[in-house]
DNA sequence: AGTCAAATATGACGAATATCATGTTTTAGG
DNA sequence: CCTAAAACATGATATTCGTCATATTTGACT
């Protein structure tokens, strides 16, 4: 476990209105701030580990973070990208088993830790941040279904271009309008589920073909309709 | 709707231990059995579309049912199999949307639909209930995302074997040792996430290789260390 | 500033798997 | 029982994409 750091207050946290805790009222959100422990992680540190028992979730106040499973062959596959105001490893809490994803940081990270226990009694008295739970695990789960669904159905070039729309819907635009996420090419092929190479060529191929805008690990929509139409989505 | 068929009581159901209700109290049951709508589908028959707006959950008292997504192509995407004590179409209901998949039936099947209201007023009043939602929704969220890495990282025979045993695992054997479900090897196709042709061409080779044994639909496994081994998984 | 490792890039090649075509078998319905 | 449609089967071919090889560039750390 990492060291305290400056304790960040729950009731003055910046994420505090998109989180699971929205609609939570301020005496509970004190009682969470009593108990939670604040850590600092930097960039490409772990925060947890596939396979190691859980013993709380991460609040996420600053940062991004990558969770990720390794196949068979020990291929990483990033089946999720959390930002602040996302909470991180409760699925191994909630099922009662081993964290199933590693978590990583991509940038340098402040997480508030919940216990298990804290975390529990929490949901055992209050509905409406079960009910908060439920709704943010059925939207993990028709992301999942969709992903599965494209991933058996769509080629690679679309999965790519839907992957940079997925990029920028999630951690949105800096000041010179690139996307606000800087991942390696390896991490993007490990999130649309192919090879290094493939992505690289991919990526080259919308540059040239004047979709995006490459900088090093700057990516820049230049041509968002028809990055919309390479990945092929009508909705 | 469907019209009301011969009321099935909650508390004499013989998946009410398996099911979210598992550790239900007596009361609450009563409660949902006067409010619940029972109603049986033949074989073949849709239970709720992708697209429609849910208005309840299904609980199966009978039958097996698949969910399914359409591809941009049309293509039908297999994302769930669900079996007696499962209750479907409470991802919608939990998420505020409409319903993600279709819900088909593979037999004759006898499902309650309990109404939204009643549904959310449950999860509202009774911790157990919500607290076995989000281990459901948790268990589910996480065989997503290792379907997700191995159909981004493993090859179709890998998957074929695989679904083989994903099959047996959910339906059980018959009282000739026949996997329990009769599947198109074209359904079967949709839930690997590859061409019909494809599956078939694998299916007969693991029954020349004398892995499994094919009369029709039915499909009997005959040596299941191999097919363990064909799947490549090692837990 | 210099060095080394990691990341990016690109070409050549081959394997896996989708697609197309066509024929056979099974099944459901009258 | 007969017929049509659906499901199954199999070969030929096309294509996407992964793998391997090899530069080149970038970035981190003395």
């Amino acid at each position: 476990m990492k060291p305290t750091v400056d304790h960040v207050e729950c009731k003055n946290c910046s994420t505090r209105f998109q989180s699971v805790f929205c609609k939570t009222e301020n005496d509970r959100i004190t009682e969470i701030d009593a108990e939670k422990i604040c850590s600092s992680f930097k960039k490409g540190e772990t925060i947890f580990k596939e396979g190691s028992y859980a013993s709380g979730v991460y609040c996420i106040n600053a940062g991004k973070i990558k969770l990720s499973m390794l196949g068979d062959e020990g291929k990483e596959q990033i089946v999720r990208l959390a930002k602040p105001g996302d909470i991180i490893g409760y699925k191994a809490l909630l099922s009662g088993d081993r964290y199933s994803a590693t978590a990583t940081t991509l940038d340098d990270c402040n997480v508030c830790f919940i216990p298990r226990e804290i975390f529990m009694r929490i949901l055992q008295k209050d509905a409406a941040i079960s009910f908060e739970m439920m709704k943010i695990l059925s939207n993990e789960l028709r992301n999942a279904e969709e992903k599965i669904t494209h991933l058996a159905q769509k080629p690679v070039r679309e999965r790519v271009a839907e992957t940079i729309l997925f990029l920028k819907e999630t951690y949105g635009l800096d000041a010179e309008k690139n996307i606000n996420i800087a991942l390696t090419r390896e991490e993007i092929a490990n999130l649309v589920g192919t090879a290094t190479e493939t992505t690289i060529r991919l990526l080259s191929e919308f540059n040239k073909e004047k979709i995006i805008e490459l900088a090093g690990k700057k990516i820049k929509i230049i041509n968002l309709p028809k990055l919309i139409k390479t990945a092929n989505i009508y909705d």
